[in-house]
DNA sequence: TGTCTAATTATGCAACTGTATAATAACGGC
DNA sequence: GCCGTTATTATACAGTTGCATAATTAGACA
Protein backbone atom coordinates (compact mmCIF):
# COMPACT_ATOMS: atom_id res chain seq x y z
CA UNK A 1 0.00 0.00 0.00
CA UNK A 2 2.90 2.21 -0.22
CA UNK A 3 2.10 5.24 -2.65
CA UNK A 4 3.04 4.72 -5.95
CA UNK A 5 4.50 7.29 -7.79
CA UNK A 6 3.57 8.00 -11.15
CA UNK A 7 5.09 6.66 -14.18
CA UNK A 8 5.87 8.62 -17.24
CA UNK A 9 7.87 9.18 -20.56
CA UNK A 10 10.64 11.72 -21.55
CA UNK A 11 9.72 13.51 -24.62
CA UNK A 12 11.48 16.14 -26.28
CA UNK A 13 11.84 19.54 -24.91
CA UNK A 14 9.89 20.92 -27.84
CA UNK A 15 7.38 18.32 -28.08
CA UNK A 16 6.26 19.21 -24.65
CA UNK A 17 6.51 22.93 -25.17
CA UNK A 18 3.96 22.06 -27.70
CA UNK A 19 1.86 19.90 -25.40
CA UNK A 20 1.42 22.20 -22.97
CA UNK A 21 0.45 24.86 -25.21
CA UNK A 22 -2.07 22.81 -27.00
CA UNK A 23 -3.66 21.50 -23.63
CA UNK A 24 -3.59 24.98 -22.62
CA UNK A 25 -5.58 26.02 -25.36
CA UNK A 26 -7.89 23.09 -24.99
CA UNK A 27 -8.73 23.74 -21.43
CA UNK A 28 -9.46 27.30 -22.19
CA UNK A 29 -11.51 26.40 -25.28
CA UNK A 30 -13.66 23.63 -23.43
CA UNK A 31 -13.98 25.53 -19.87
CA UNK A 32 -12.63 29.10 -20.15
CA UNK A 33 -9.89 31.03 -19.37
CA UNK A 34 -11.05 30.58 -15.48
CA UNK A 35 -10.46 27.10 -15.19
CA UNK A 36 -7.36 27.35 -16.93
CA UNK A 37 -5.21 26.76 -13.79
CA UNK A 38 -1.83 25.23 -13.54
CA UNK A 39 -3.26 21.99 -12.42
CA UNK A 40 -5.99 21.89 -15.29
CA UNK A 41 -3.52 23.07 -17.45
CA UNK A 42 -0.84 19.88 -16.18
CA UNK A 43 -3.53 17.74 -15.77
CA UNK A 44 -4.77 17.94 -18.96
CA UNK A 45 -1.04 17.96 -20.61
CA UNK A 46 -0.65 14.26 -18.78
CA UNK A 47 1.76 15.98 -16.74
CA UNK A 48 2.22 17.00 -12.96
CA UNK A 49 1.63 20.73 -12.09
CA UNK A 50 5.30 21.49 -11.65
CA UNK A 51 6.69 21.00 -14.87
CA UNK A 52 5.01 24.01 -16.31
CA UNK A 53 7.34 25.89 -14.23
CA UNK A 54 10.43 23.63 -15.30
CA UNK A 55 9.15 24.76 -19.31
CA UNK A 56 7.45 28.33 -18.89
CA UNK A 57 8.66 31.02 -16.81
CA UNK A 58 5.78 31.80 -14.86
CA UNK A 59 2.06 30.80 -16.16
CA UNK A 60 1.35 34.08 -17.89
CA UNK A 61 4.55 33.16 -20.12
CA UNK A 62 2.84 29.87 -21.21
CA UNK A 63 -0.03 32.01 -21.65
CA UNK A 64 1.17 34.16 -23.77
CA UNK A 65 2.59 31.57 -25.76
CA UNK A 66 -1.11 29.83 -26.13
CA UNK A 67 -2.30 33.02 -27.58
CA UNK A 68 0.27 34.11 -29.97
CA UNK A 69 0.18 30.22 -31.39
CA UNK A 70 -3.21 30.81 -31.82
CA UNK A 71 -3.48 34.26 -33.56
CA UNK A 72 -0.73 32.46 -35.58
CA UNK A 73 -2.82 29.67 -36.64
CA UNK A 74 -5.70 31.73 -37.37
CA UNK A 75 -4.27 34.06 -39.41
CA UNK A 76 -2.58 31.61 -41.48
CA UNK A 77 -5.66 29.56 -42.22
CA UNK A 78 -7.34 32.85 -43.44
CA UNK A 79 -3.98 34.14 -45.59
CA UNK A 80 -3.24 30.45 -46.76
CA UNK A 81 -6.14 30.83 -49.41
CA UNK A 82 -3.99 33.24 -51.48
CA UNK A 83 -1.24 30.13 -52.32
CA UNK A 84 -4.00 28.43 -53.60
CA UNK A 85 -5.80 31.00 -55.77
CA UNK A 86 -2.18 32.34 -57.11
CA UNK A 87 -3.46 32.31 -60.29
CA UNK A 88 -7.24 33.54 -60.05
CA UNK A 89 -8.06 37.11 -60.71
CA UNK A 90 -7.31 39.51 -58.25
CA UNK A 91 -10.87 39.69 -57.29
CA UNK A 92 -11.07 36.15 -56.55
CA UNK A 93 -8.31 36.07 -54.13
CA UNK A 94 -10.11 38.57 -52.30
CA UNK A 95 -13.06 37.17 -52.31
CA UNK A 96 -11.48 33.71 -51.42
CA UNK A 97 -9.79 35.50 -47.97
CA UNK A 98 -12.80 37.10 -46.73
CA UNK A 99 -14.91 33.66 -47.11
CA UNK A 100 -11.75 32.16 -45.73
CA UNK A 101 -12.02 33.90 -42.75
CA UNK A 102 -16.02 33.31 -41.95
CA UNK A 103 -16.17 29.74 -42.32
CA UNK A 104 -15.02 27.03 -40.26
CA UNK A 105 -11.97 26.35 -38.69
CA UNK A 106 -11.64 30.11 -38.54
CA UNK A 107 -14.74 30.81 -37.67
CA UNK A 108 -16.16 28.85 -34.78
CA UNK A 109 -17.47 29.58 -31.37
CA UNK A 110 -14.13 27.68 -30.12
CA UNK A 111 -11.90 30.01 -32.21
CA UNK A 112 -14.27 32.94 -30.69
CA UNK A 113 -14.39 31.49 -27.21
CA UNK A 114 -10.16 30.98 -27.31
CA UNK A 115 -9.99 34.80 -28.29
CA UNK A 116 -12.44 36.15 -25.88
CA UNK A 117 -10.51 34.13 -23.17
CA UNK A 118 -7.69 35.91 -24.04
CA UNK A 119 -8.91 39.37 -24.49
CA UNK A 120 -8.74 40.41 -21.28
CA UNK A 121 -5.41 39.42 -20.42
CA UNK A 122 -4.22 41.88 -24.07
CA UNK A 123 -6.11 44.59 -22.83
CA UNK A 124 -3.79 44.43 -19.25
CA UNK A 125 -0.57 45.45 -21.88
CA UNK A 126 2.59 43.65 -21.59
CA UNK A 127 3.72 40.51 -24.00
CA UNK A 128 -0.25 39.85 -25.40
CA UNK A 129 -0.93 43.49 -26.00
CA UNK A 130 2.08 43.38 -28.78
CA UNK A 131 1.00 40.43 -29.91
CA UNK A 132 -2.52 41.03 -30.64
CA UNK A 133 -1.26 44.41 -32.41
CA UNK A 134 1.09 42.65 -34.18
CA UNK A 135 -1.73 40.35 -35.46
CA UNK A 136 -4.31 42.78 -36.43
CA UNK A 137 -1.53 45.01 -38.60
CA UNK A 138 -0.45 41.92 -40.54
CA UNK A 139 -4.02 40.79 -41.22
CA UNK A 140 -5.31 44.14 -42.28
CA UNK A 141 -2.03 44.97 -44.39
CA UNK A 142 -2.74 41.91 -45.78
CA UNK A 143 -6.45 42.51 -46.57
CA UNK A 144 -5.38 45.86 -47.88
CA UNK A 145 -3.17 44.38 -50.38
CA UNK A 146 -5.58 42.35 -51.59
CA UNK A 147 -7.81 45.53 -51.77
CA UNK A 148 -5.25 47.28 -53.66
CA UNK A 149 -4.80 44.18 -56.14
CA UNK A 150 -8.74 44.04 -56.85
CA UNK A 151 -9.54 48.08 -57.53
CA UNK A 152 -6.56 48.19 -59.82
CA UNK A 153 -7.31 45.49 -61.68
CA UNK A 154 -10.68 46.71 -62.17
CA UNK A 155 -8.96 49.94 -63.38
CA UNK A 156 -9.54 52.25 -60.36
CA UNK A 157 -7.29 54.03 -58.75
CA UNK A 158 -7.48 55.15 -55.39
CA UNK A 159 -5.49 57.54 -53.12
CA UNK A 160 -3.53 56.05 -50.14
CA UNK A 161 -5.62 57.11 -47.25
CA UNK A 162 -9.02 55.91 -48.91
CA UNK A 163 -7.24 52.66 -49.18
CA UNK A 164 -6.51 52.64 -45.29
CA UNK A 165 -9.91 53.16 -44.84
CA UNK A 166 -11.30 50.86 -47.45
CA UNK A 167 -8.94 48.10 -45.48
CA UNK A 168 -10.21 49.66 -41.58
CA UNK A 169 -13.78 48.77 -43.09
CA UNK A 170 -13.58 45.60 -44.39
CA UNK A 171 -11.50 44.47 -41.75
CA UNK A 172 -14.54 45.39 -39.30
CA UNK A 173 -17.45 43.90 -40.95
CA UNK A 174 -15.11 40.49 -41.05
CA UNK A 175 -14.57 41.02 -37.11
CA UNK A 176 -17.83 41.81 -36.55
CA UNK A 177 -19.32 39.18 -38.63
CA UNK A 178 -16.50 36.55 -37.16
CA UNK A 179 -17.85 37.60 -33.57
CA UNK A 180 -21.43 37.62 -33.32
CA UNK A 181 -21.19 34.21 -35.73
CA UNK A 182 -19.35 32.32 -32.82
CA UNK A 183 -21.01 33.69 -30.00
CA UNK A 184 -24.52 33.18 -31.28
CA UNK A 185 -23.72 30.27 -33.64
CA UNK A 186 -27.42 29.16 -33.69
CA UNK A 187 -28.72 32.57 -35.19
CA UNK A 188 -27.64 32.11 -38.44
CA UNK A 189 -27.15 29.61 -41.55
CA UNK A 190 -24.50 27.39 -42.09
CA UNK A 191 -22.60 29.63 -44.69
CA UNK A 192 -24.69 32.78 -43.90
CA UNK A 193 -21.84 34.89 -42.30
CA UNK A 194 -19.68 34.09 -45.68
CA UNK A 195 -22.04 35.55 -48.22
CA UNK A 196 -23.02 38.36 -45.67
CA UNK A 197 -19.36 38.99 -45.61
CA UNK A 198 -19.00 39.04 -49.33
CA UNK A 199 -21.81 41.52 -50.63
CA UNK A 200 -20.62 43.47 -47.87
CA UNK A 201 -17.15 44.22 -49.05
CA UNK A 202 -18.27 43.90 -52.58
CA UNK A 203 -20.30 46.85 -51.51
CA UNK A 204 -18.37 48.78 -50.12
CA UNK A 205 -15.83 48.26 -52.57
CA UNK A 206 -17.97 49.14 -55.72
CA UNK A 207 -16.52 45.29 -56.79
CA UNK A 208 -18.52 42.32 -58.13
CA UNK A 209 -17.62 39.66 -55.81
CA UNK A 210 -20.27 37.48 -56.33
CA UNK A 211 -20.13 33.49 -55.60
CA UNK A 212 -19.05 32.09 -58.48
CA UNK A 213 -15.42 33.58 -58.22
CA UNK A 214 -15.20 32.03 -54.72
CA UNK A 215 -12.96 28.77 -54.54
CA UNK A 216 -15.59 26.34 -52.53
CA UNK A 217 -13.84 23.50 -53.78
CA UNK A 218 -13.21 20.62 -50.68
CA UNK A 219 -9.80 19.85 -50.24
CA UNK B 1 -5.52 50.52 21.37
CA UNK B 2 -9.03 48.72 21.10
CA UNK B 3 -9.72 47.64 17.29
CA UNK B 4 -11.89 50.15 16.44
CA UNK B 5 -14.72 49.07 14.56
CA UNK B 6 -15.75 50.94 10.93
CA UNK B 7 -18.26 53.55 11.50
CA UNK B 8 -21.07 53.76 8.53
CA UNK B 9 -23.53 55.10 7.40
CA UNK B 10 -27.31 52.97 6.12
CA UNK B 11 -28.47 54.09 2.82
CA UNK B 12 -31.54 52.90 1.00
CA UNK B 13 -31.15 49.24 -0.25
CA UNK B 14 -31.99 50.60 -3.91
CA UNK B 15 -28.88 52.88 -3.70
CA UNK B 16 -26.81 50.39 -2.08
CA UNK B 17 -27.28 47.77 -4.24
CA UNK B 18 -26.58 50.44 -7.22
CA UNK B 19 -23.59 51.54 -5.91
CA UNK B 20 -22.04 47.73 -5.16
CA UNK B 21 -22.99 47.35 -9.16
CA UNK B 22 -21.17 51.09 -9.89
CA UNK B 23 -18.29 50.22 -7.81
CA UNK B 24 -17.96 46.37 -9.63
CA UNK B 25 -18.31 48.34 -12.90
CA UNK B 26 -15.19 50.67 -12.40
CA UNK B 27 -12.68 47.83 -10.81
CA UNK B 28 -13.72 45.64 -13.68
CA UNK B 29 -12.70 49.09 -16.08
CA UNK B 30 -9.66 50.00 -14.24
CA UNK B 31 -7.40 46.57 -13.12
CA UNK B 32 -9.34 43.74 -15.31
CA UNK B 33 -11.96 41.43 -14.75
CA UNK B 34 -9.75 38.98 -12.33
CA UNK B 35 -8.74 41.74 -10.15
CA UNK B 36 -12.99 42.32 -9.38
CA UNK B 37 -12.78 40.08 -6.37
CA UNK B 38 -15.51 40.49 -3.89
CA UNK B 39 -13.23 42.45 -1.57
CA UNK B 40 -11.77 44.63 -3.82
CA UNK B 41 -15.01 45.49 -5.33
CA UNK B 42 -16.78 46.10 -1.84
CA UNK B 43 -13.27 48.32 -0.76
CA UNK B 44 -14.24 50.79 -4.10
CA UNK B 45 -17.88 50.75 -2.53
CA UNK B 46 -16.83 51.82 1.22
CA UNK B 47 -18.04 48.74 2.84
CA UNK B 48 -17.21 45.49 3.86
CA UNK B 49 -16.97 42.15 1.77
CA UNK B 50 -19.68 40.55 3.61
CA UNK B 51 -22.30 42.87 2.68
CA UNK B 52 -22.57 41.35 -0.74
CA UNK B 53 -23.64 38.45 0.10
CA UNK B 54 -26.73 40.90 2.04
CA UNK B 55 -27.87 42.16 -1.77
CA UNK B 56 -26.67 39.60 -3.74
CA UNK B 57 -26.83 35.80 -4.02
CA UNK B 58 -23.67 35.31 -4.77
CA UNK B 59 -20.34 37.27 -6.57
CA UNK B 60 -21.83 35.94 -10.12
CA UNK B 61 -25.46 37.50 -9.45
CA UNK B 62 -23.46 40.98 -8.97
CA UNK B 63 -21.72 40.43 -12.22
CA UNK B 64 -24.69 39.42 -13.76
CA UNK B 65 -26.55 42.60 -12.40
CA UNK B 66 -23.55 44.91 -13.88
CA UNK B 67 -23.49 43.41 -17.09
CA UNK B 68 -26.89 44.05 -17.33
CA UNK B 69 -26.38 47.57 -16.70
CA UNK B 70 -23.65 48.11 -18.30
CA UNK B 71 -24.84 46.75 -21.86
CA UNK B 72 -28.55 49.07 -20.96
CA UNK B 73 -26.32 51.88 -20.42
CA UNK B 74 -24.80 51.36 -24.15
CA UNK B 75 -28.03 50.55 -26.09
CA UNK B 76 -30.14 53.30 -24.29
CA UNK B 77 -26.51 56.13 -25.47
CA UNK B 78 -26.97 54.74 -28.91
CA UNK B 79 -30.74 54.29 -29.17
CA UNK B 80 -31.07 57.74 -27.65
CA UNK B 81 -30.41 59.97 -30.99
CA UNK B 82 -33.78 58.89 -32.19
CA UNK B 83 -35.51 60.71 -29.90
CA UNK B 84 -33.73 63.75 -30.50
CA UNK B 85 -33.88 63.64 -34.08
CA UNK B 86 -37.48 62.44 -34.70
CA UNK B 87 -38.11 65.28 -36.78
CA UNK B 88 -35.48 64.69 -39.33
CA UNK B 89 -35.07 62.12 -42.55
CA UNK B 90 -35.05 58.32 -42.20
CA UNK B 91 -31.57 58.37 -43.36
CA UNK B 92 -30.60 61.48 -40.98
CA UNK B 93 -31.48 58.88 -37.95
CA UNK B 94 -30.32 55.92 -39.21
CA UNK B 95 -26.58 58.04 -39.71
CA UNK B 96 -27.05 59.30 -36.15
CA UNK B 97 -27.39 56.07 -34.80
CA UNK B 98 -24.42 54.60 -36.58
CA UNK B 99 -22.40 57.76 -35.55
CA UNK B 100 -23.65 57.73 -32.07
CA UNK B 101 -22.36 53.91 -31.78
CA UNK B 102 -19.33 54.80 -32.98
CA UNK B 103 -18.59 57.93 -30.90
CA UNK B 104 -17.79 58.56 -26.97
CA UNK B 105 -19.19 57.52 -24.60
CA UNK B 106 -20.62 54.59 -26.50
CA UNK B 107 -17.48 53.93 -28.13
CA UNK B 108 -14.49 53.87 -25.87
CA UNK B 109 -11.23 52.24 -24.37
CA UNK B 110 -13.15 51.81 -21.30
CA UNK B 111 -16.56 50.48 -22.70
CA UNK B 112 -14.71 47.76 -24.17
CA UNK B 113 -12.86 46.73 -21.58
CA UNK B 114 -16.01 46.35 -19.22
CA UNK B 115 -17.74 44.26 -22.31
CA UNK B 116 -14.63 42.00 -23.14
CA UNK B 117 -14.29 41.23 -19.48
CA UNK B 118 -18.22 40.24 -19.41
CA UNK B 119 -17.47 38.59 -22.52
CA UNK B 120 -16.26 35.05 -21.37
CA UNK B 121 -18.88 34.73 -18.69
CA UNK B 122 -21.14 35.47 -21.47
CA UNK B 123 -19.90 32.46 -23.07
CA UNK B 124 -19.92 29.93 -20.15
CA UNK B 125 -23.93 29.96 -20.28
CA UNK B 126 -26.59 30.89 -17.51
CA UNK B 127 -27.96 34.26 -17.20
CA UNK B 128 -25.59 36.57 -19.00
CA UNK B 129 -25.74 34.63 -21.88
CA UNK B 130 -29.37 35.42 -22.29
CA UNK B 131 -28.41 39.02 -21.45
CA UNK B 132 -26.61 38.51 -24.38
CA UNK B 133 -28.84 37.21 -26.74
CA UNK B 134 -31.40 39.90 -26.21
CA UNK B 135 -28.79 43.08 -26.19
CA UNK B 136 -28.11 42.06 -29.43
CA UNK B 137 -31.67 41.46 -30.60
CA UNK B 138 -32.62 44.58 -29.33
CA UNK B 139 -29.96 46.33 -30.79
CA UNK B 140 -29.89 44.61 -34.44
CA UNK B 141 -33.64 44.86 -34.11
CA UNK B 142 -33.99 48.72 -33.80
CA UNK B 143 -30.89 49.10 -36.75
CA UNK B 144 -33.24 47.16 -39.05
CA UNK B 145 -35.96 49.23 -38.73
CA UNK B 146 -34.19 52.33 -38.88
CA UNK B 147 -32.46 50.82 -42.23
CA UNK B 148 -36.23 49.55 -43.45
CA UNK B 149 -37.24 53.47 -43.14
CA UNK B 150 -34.19 55.04 -44.76
CA UNK B 151 -34.64 52.34 -48.00
CA UNK B 152 -38.83 53.25 -48.13
CA UNK B 153 -37.62 56.66 -47.85
CA UNK B 154 -35.67 56.19 -51.24
CA UNK B 155 -38.29 54.53 -52.74
CA UNK B 156 -36.69 51.16 -52.28
CA UNK B 157 -38.82 48.18 -51.49
CA UNK B 158 -36.69 45.32 -49.96
CA UNK B 159 -37.59 41.57 -49.32
CA UNK B 160 -37.68 40.52 -45.12
CA UNK B 161 -34.56 37.88 -45.87
CA UNK B 162 -32.55 41.01 -47.49
CA UNK B 163 -33.77 43.19 -44.75
CA UNK B 164 -32.26 40.89 -41.96
CA UNK B 165 -28.99 40.43 -43.98
CA UNK B 166 -28.30 44.12 -44.09
CA UNK B 167 -29.01 44.65 -40.62
CA UNK B 168 -26.62 41.86 -39.95
CA UNK B 169 -23.88 43.10 -42.20
CA UNK B 170 -24.59 46.89 -40.91
CA UNK B 171 -24.54 46.07 -37.32
CA UNK B 172 -21.17 43.45 -38.00
CA UNK B 173 -19.68 47.11 -39.47
CA UNK B 174 -20.57 48.89 -36.37
CA UNK B 175 -19.34 45.95 -33.81
CA UNK B 176 -15.89 45.32 -35.84
CA UNK B 177 -15.24 49.21 -35.50
CA UNK B 178 -16.48 50.05 -31.92
CA UNK B 179 -13.94 46.83 -31.22
CA UNK B 180 -11.05 47.98 -32.65
CA UNK B 181 -11.09 51.16 -32.38
CA UNK B 182 -11.88 50.34 -28.23
CA UNK B 183 -8.97 47.92 -28.16
CA UNK B 184 -6.11 50.14 -29.97
CA UNK B 185 -7.25 53.48 -29.24
CA UNK B 186 -3.79 55.22 -30.55
CA UNK B 187 -4.14 53.74 -34.03
CA UNK B 188 -7.17 55.48 -35.40
CA UNK B 189 -7.72 58.89 -35.67
CA UNK B 190 -10.66 60.99 -33.37
CA UNK B 191 -13.49 60.84 -35.33
CA UNK B 192 -12.70 58.22 -38.22
CA UNK B 193 -14.29 55.39 -36.71
CA UNK B 194 -17.55 57.15 -37.11
CA UNK B 195 -16.69 58.50 -40.55
CA UNK B 196 -15.53 55.47 -41.62
CA UNK B 197 -18.87 53.87 -40.14
CA UNK B 198 -21.05 56.25 -42.05
CA UNK B 199 -19.34 55.66 -45.35
CA UNK B 200 -19.54 52.20 -44.85
CA UNK B 201 -23.29 51.55 -44.27
CA UNK B 202 -24.39 53.73 -46.63
CA UNK B 203 -21.94 51.96 -49.27
CA UNK B 204 -23.55 48.55 -48.14
CA UNK B 205 -27.17 49.88 -48.35
CA UNK B 206 -26.70 52.22 -51.47
CA UNK B 207 -27.36 55.32 -50.02
CA UNK B 208 -25.97 58.70 -48.78
CA UNK B 209 -25.27 59.34 -45.26
CA UNK B 210 -23.01 62.02 -45.92
CA UNK B 211 -21.33 63.48 -42.59
CA UNK B 212 -24.03 67.11 -43.50
CA UNK B 213 -26.96 64.50 -42.44
CA UNK B 214 -25.56 63.77 -39.28
CA UNK B 215 -26.44 65.69 -36.29
CA UNK B 216 -23.28 67.26 -34.69
CA UNK B 217 -24.67 69.55 -32.50
CA UNK B 218 -23.12 69.68 -29.07
CA UNK B 219 -25.73 68.99 -26.16
C1' DT C 1 -35.51 58.67 25.52
C1' DG C 2 -35.86 53.73 24.81
C1' DT C 3 -36.49 49.80 21.84
C1' DC C 4 -36.65 47.09 17.85
C1' DT C 5 -35.15 45.80 13.25
C1' DA C 6 -32.07 44.86 9.86
C1' DA C 7 -28.22 46.93 7.65
C1' DT C 8 -23.54 46.55 8.38
C1' DT C 9 -19.17 44.90 10.27
C1' DA C 10 -15.90 41.45 12.06
C1' DT C 11 -14.20 36.93 12.03
C1' DG C 12 -13.29 32.55 10.44
C1' DC C 13 -12.80 28.78 7.26
C1' DA C 14 -12.14 25.49 3.65
C1' DA C 15 -10.85 25.35 -1.00
C1' DC C 16 -7.88 26.76 -4.39
C1' DT C 17 -4.09 29.37 -6.49
C1' DG C 18 0.94 29.82 -8.46
C1' DT C 19 5.29 28.40 -7.66
C1' DA C 20 9.63 26.99 -5.21
C1' DT C 21 12.15 23.09 -3.63
C1' DA C 22 13.70 18.46 -3.02
C1' DA C 23 13.30 13.67 -4.33
C1' DT C 24 13.15 10.32 -8.08
C1' DA C 25 13.55 7.81 -12.32
C1' DA C 26 13.92 7.68 -17.47
C1' DC C 27 17.07 7.35 -20.99
C1' DG C 28 21.39 8.24 -23.81
C1' DG C 29 26.37 7.40 -23.74
C1' DC C 30 30.03 4.53 -22.38
C1' DG D 1 25.21 -3.19 -17.55
C1' DC D 2 26.33 0.88 -15.23
C1' DC D 3 26.18 5.96 -14.68
C1' DG D 4 25.24 10.70 -15.07
C1' DT D 5 22.12 14.08 -16.73
C1' DT D 6 17.95 16.21 -16.40
C1' DA D 7 13.15 15.63 -17.31
C1' DT D 8 9.69 14.64 -14.31
C1' DT D 9 7.22 13.88 -9.95
C1' DA D 10 6.03 14.80 -5.12
C1' DT D 11 5.53 17.93 -1.47
C1' DA D 12 5.08 22.06 0.76
C1' DC D 13 3.82 26.84 1.50
C1' DA D 14 2.08 31.40 1.70
C1' DG D 15 -1.46 34.10 -0.31
C1' DT D 16 -6.08 34.65 -2.06
C1' DT D 17 -10.68 33.61 -2.95
C1' DG D 18 -15.92 33.31 -2.05
C1' DC D 19 -18.87 32.88 1.48
C1' DA D 20 -21.18 31.66 5.98
C1' DT D 21 -21.81 33.00 10.59
C1' DA D 22 -21.97 35.78 14.68
C1' DA D 23 -21.47 40.22 16.71
C1' DT D 24 -22.58 45.13 16.49
C1' DT D 25 -24.73 49.50 15.67
C1' DA D 26 -27.38 52.95 12.92
C1' DG D 27 -31.58 54.84 12.37
C1' DA D 28 -36.82 54.64 12.41
C1' DC D 29 -40.67 54.69 15.36
C1' DA D 30 -43.18 54.95 19.63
Amino acid sequence: MTPERKTFRRIGPDQRREAMIAAMLAVIAEEGIAAATTRAVAARAGVTPGLIGHYFDSKDALLSAAYAQHMSDLTRETCGQDADGQGDSAAARLAGFVAAGLRPPVASAQAVTLWAGFLTHVQRGGRMRETHAETYAEFRDHLQGLIADALAEAGRKVAPDVLRRHAIACNAVIDGLWLEGGLLPEAFGADEMAQIGLASVGAMLGLDLTPDLIDTRED
